[in-house]
RNA sequence: GGAGAAAUGGCAGAGUGGUCGAAUGCGGCAGUCUUGAAAACUGUUGAGGGUCACACCUCCGGGGGUUCGAAUCCCUCUUUCUCCGCCA
């Protein structure tokens, strides 16, 4: 959520700003401001009533205890119309207040200067590229085949169980998911992130603080006899720890990392391009939160960038980063680069991170603050990426490490593994 | 799931109708002392709105009510604790 404050005095920037959204807020903005300036003016005369209904309720107590019980009747009946009056004015201010922070959850973040303008996914800018595609043999296999072929992921009888959208790893597959797992949270804590384990569900005042809701409710698994959600990643519950604190300062930076199995409803999405791991209601990921002292957070950004590469090099898998249009920039973030896999199998890349800063977004929604030099709160930025989705990193090694003689291992997963082929 | 108790500032913990945004202790911050640190001492220290700055207003788990006046009384919801039941 934007800052009432930031609108009031940057709202022309603001609104050009948000054109590389392909959005006019203009008419969004002015409405803000006017509701804003109608609440403050309710607000004063409200607290005048209640100033001198305060006052009189002092002076009534005091006459009572010295015994002038007339006087303190008298007075008295001078409160029933300014209880009405602040009724009336509090009723209006509850109103008013609504309205604007309806308003204001309509408007996305604001870009950063470096978002390139565009609609889709194909105005992304690729910004950096790394990795050997490896040349695979003719009859190289997609690992939806590969999956089926060495038995390692079944995805008829997570249909079974569940529904499409929901595999049974197997045996080797089952391995390498946690192998993957273990290595991730390992580099991540190597780095410096703290490990969390949170809940997997969450409850609705948890998804407004990261953004989810209002809007997104569509996305979520929702419970409703309990009226809680099923994490969407585990961006929701790891940033949430944060929502109404003030952090010190000198904690900065703090970066927490966490596995959640992540779940999403992907509503309407059909076709080939989600088939196999491509595109799932139930997966796996590791995530890294960080929260940030605001002149801090694009380096932060940087090196979360930076730490990502590691791994993908690690792993020699093919990658390339792209910085999201304004089209493609979700709806919190003000900059975020996504990491894609090349699918050798597929010919196609593949999104296995994004990495995002939320800027003061999120923590204005959260009440995240701080205490700056002059002991004056302010929001703190928060960020967050993937390190990494699972199942398409899966995809992209299935894919990628095969041969005539089965899979190859990435050398950094065989301590983990425990084997070095699948075959 | 049943019965009872409780929810107050970063923490602990007073406060049962009026000058209480709230004693006290711990913690935090600043200072004195010290070569430095500790101890001791002194001061300071909740959040939000509002204002150029004050004033002023709101907040004692959430919501509602009684009253001129509520942390304090009533209703309701949520959460926590104790006991019982069930259970990984």
């Amino acid at each position: 959520m934007l800052q009432l404050q930031t609108i009031r005095e940057q709202k022309d920037d603001i609104i050009i700003a948000l054109k590389k959204r392909n959005i006019d807020a203009t008419s969004l903005l002015n409405n803000v401001l006017s509701l804003d300036e109608k609440r403050r003016d309710v607000q004063t005369k409200l607290d005048g009533i209640l100033a001198e209904s305060n006052k009189l309720s002092k002076e009534i107590g005091m006459l009572f205890k010295s015994g002038k019980a007339q006087e303190a009747n008298d007075l008295k009946a001078r409160t029933g119309s300014l209880k009405e009056e602040a009724k009336t004015f509090q009723d209006e201010l509850n109103t008013v207040t609504e309205e604007l922070q309806t308003l204001l959850y309509q408007i996305p973040n604001v870009p950063h200067i470096s978002v390139p303008s565009g609609s889709t996914d194909e105005d992304n800018e690729e910004i950096f590229r790394e990795g050997d595609i490896p040349k695979l043999a003719e009859n190289a296999l997609p690992h939806w085949e590969l999956a089926k072929k060495y038995d390692i992921i079944d995805f008829e009888l997570g249909v079974k169980i569940a529904g499409a959208g929901f595999p049974v790893y197997k045996g080797k597959g089952a391995r390498l998911q946690r192998a993957l797992i273990a290595y991730f949270l390992d580099k991540n804590t190597e780095a410096g992130y703290t490990e969390m384990q949170v809940p997997h569900l969450v409850n609705e005042t948890s998804g407004y603080g990261t953004g989810q809701l209002p809007d997104k409710e569509g996305q979520m698994y929702h419970i409703t006899a309990d009226d809680l959600y099923l994490i969407p990643t585990a961006e929701v519950p790891v940033t949430n720890i944060f929502r109404d604190t003030i952090v010190n300062e000198k904690d900065f930076p703090i970066c927490y990392t966490g596995y959640t199995p992540c779940f999403r409803r992907e509503a309407g999405s059909y076709g080939a391009h989600v088939r196999g791991l491509n595109r799932l209601h139930q997966f796996d990921k590791v995530e890294i939160v960080r929260v940030e002292h605001p002149n801090n957070s694009y380096a932060a950004l940087d090196g979360m960038v930076e730490h990502i590469k590691d791994i993908l090099r690690e792993l020699k898998l093919p990658y390339r980063i792209l910085r999201l249009c304004g089209g493609d920039l979700g709806f919190t973030a003000a900059l975020t680069f996504d990491f894609e896999v090349f699918s050798t199998a597929q010919d196609r890349w593949l999104e296995i991170s994004s990495a995002s800063n939320f800027e003061a977004y999120q923590a204005n929604r959260l009440k995240l603050r701080y205490k700056d030099e002059n002991g004056k709160s302010q929001f703190a930025h928060t960020l967050n990426g993937s390190s990494l989705a699972l199942p398409r990193v899966l995809a992209g090694i299935l894919e990628n490490y095969q041969t005539k003689d089965g899979i190859i291992i990435p050398k950094v997963l065989v301590p983990y593994c425990g084997f070095d082929k699948i075959d």
